[in-house]
DNA sequence: CGCTTATATAAGGCTCTCCTGATATAAAGA
DNA sequence: TCTTTATATCAGGAGAGCCTTATATAAGCG
């Protein structure tokens, strides 16, 4: 199975999504997927195997529960080939340095402000 | 069918990566695949098919050719997925940008000499 | 107009993925 | 130790995806 096949399926998607804020055991991960997609204990616990196995995740065990992390290396790789694609639609980089160095000089010559537009309370 | 699906196919992958380098007529594709995967013209044909209907190419009809060419929709879509994880390898935009003016400074103090070892002979 | 070339569609079969219900494993607690 | 909790594995079935062969469509050309 390829690293897209993996992403293909949306409770592995989700699960992913929901690694994306940190280290969660298997259990935290069931509840939310099994009330958002009504699947079974046993059919999450197969989509962890796959992402365990195709490099997605790691675990370790702490007491009886399992604790799993998101794996970057498999989702790097995707970058990487999407990569070939990007100029279809994203700048050039030398463009992008200069937009950054832009807003910097800007802030700079307005005093320090925030990037955004929220104001201190 | 989710993009993801799309693109965990191997033989999909090559025709867009072979698109990559500008449009081509179905028939260049299809023969450069067939010798690649083995596979017959209408397997082919149901690829092309399964990349159109979901965005992936757009096609013109020049008398019996078919052009297809890259439609980077889709590609971006998953793009914008990752992006929710790229924090994971990648460095702050910030760092970067420092980065790349830290690269034109040196380049401008050693008079302005190619990026890479190439010399012209 | 018939023949050839370029591409798409149709029908059917095999394989693989994903699900469920049942069960195994192993730590925790009474 | 027996029971409960947390998680994984097993076995089997439904459906989807991808392939092949056969055929359709439509433009180009003699």
């Amino acid at each position: 199975m390829h690293a897209f096949d993996v992403l293909g399926d949306p409770v592995r998607r989700r699960i992913l999504e929901l690694l994306a804020a940190g280290e969660q055991p298997a259990g935290a991960l069931g509840e939310t997927v099994r009330r958002e997609f009504g699947i079974s204990q046993p059919a999450v616990s197969q989509h962890l195997k796959v992402l365990r196995e195709h490099g997605f995740t790691t675990v370790r065990a702490v007491g009886t529960r399992r604790l799993y992390a998101v794996d970057p290396g498999p989702l790097r790789e995707i970058d990487a080939w999407l990569a070939g694609f990007r100029r279809f639609w994203a700048p050039p980089l030398a463009a992008l340095a200069t937009e950054l160095a832009r807003g910097r000089r800007e802030r700079r010559l307005r005093g320090n402000e925030p990037d955004d537009e929220r104001t201190n309370p």
